[in-house]
DNA sequence: ATAAACCTTGGATATAGGTCTAAGGTCAAG
DNA sequence: CTTGACCTTAGACCTATATCCAAGGTTTAT
């Protein structure tokens, strides 16, 4: 059992933050201690891993709460409509991994480009990436 | 040359948005027209273009603003800033990417447990999925 | 030549996601 | 048995990222 501020630091959050997330209904300590101080479980640790690592890759609490639910509802849910809504939550995921190696490449291009010496940057500038970006995104057009 | 409500257009945003922008150093028109518009060129639309693909992978304006720097500053920078700034910016990208690919192991791992049928939903559980992923980072650990 | 649809500026409002303050109760160490 | 580190609540405040509004000037279509 952990206590508000020994949870947080494990995480490197504040305490506000835990309530926050309480409030939010994300995630709610197992119980109370007598003095009333909020007492999270092993579970409750595991739980908020999930939340920080989703909010890592982007999701926003509103969806973080969505995934939590299936847990909490779990008695009421079938599992179609869990394997609907993870799926989905997949879908979103590799949107994003496909708009981050498209980005990656643009970026990628710019530093290929650039001598990476002490000379003028002049011929290595963003816009210049985002030039060829643009020729690539045509000639994908074109076929 | 576009007006600002037809770059907005373009890219689906407001106008606003493309003054705040302004207002924030990250996208100026490149002219003004004889009764005061923003008229915005080829290359300033390239530009936004880059802002909001840079938005849609997680990078804040500020670090769009410090991308896009390279190119207000070229003359004053060196290649090997330039270089060092990109460089820093793919290593997020790819840190970004490799989190999301956990997160889609994670999150498969559960839709795969999932029955995907009419049936309760006791066993497939984000939770479920987190103890398996805490057993295989544990795993990863060991060696 | 006038309405619709733009544009301007400056400032108010909104939403997400926290972070901090005030006023006080609890707990472990010296 | 007090000191300092912790905890409680309610609510104010903050930053990022817009979006909207008011009051007025300009352009375009009819």
């Amino acid at each position: 059992m952990y206590r508000i501020g020994e949870l947080a630091k494990a995480f490197e959050i504040k305490s506000d933050t835990l309530r926050f997330y309480e409030k939010q209904g994300l995630l709610a300590p197992s119980s109370r201690s007598s003095s009333g101080y909020r007492m999270y479980t092993e579970q409750d640790k595991q739980t908020l891993s999930f939340i920080l690592r989703a909010k890592a890759v982007g999701f926003s609490l509103a969806d973080i709460k969505s995934l939590l639910s299936i847990e909490v509802d779990k008695a009421n849910s079938v599992c179609a409509d869990v394997k609907a809504l993870v799926n989905a939550k997949l879908t979103d995921i590799e949107v994003k991994m496909a708009e981050l190696t498209r980005f990656h490449i643009s970026l990628q291009r710019l530093a290929d480009a650039c001598c990476g010496s002490a000379k003028s940057a002049e011929h290595c500038t963003v816009l210049e990436a985002l030039e060829s970006d643009v020729d690539q995104v045509r000639h994908e057009h074109h076929h």
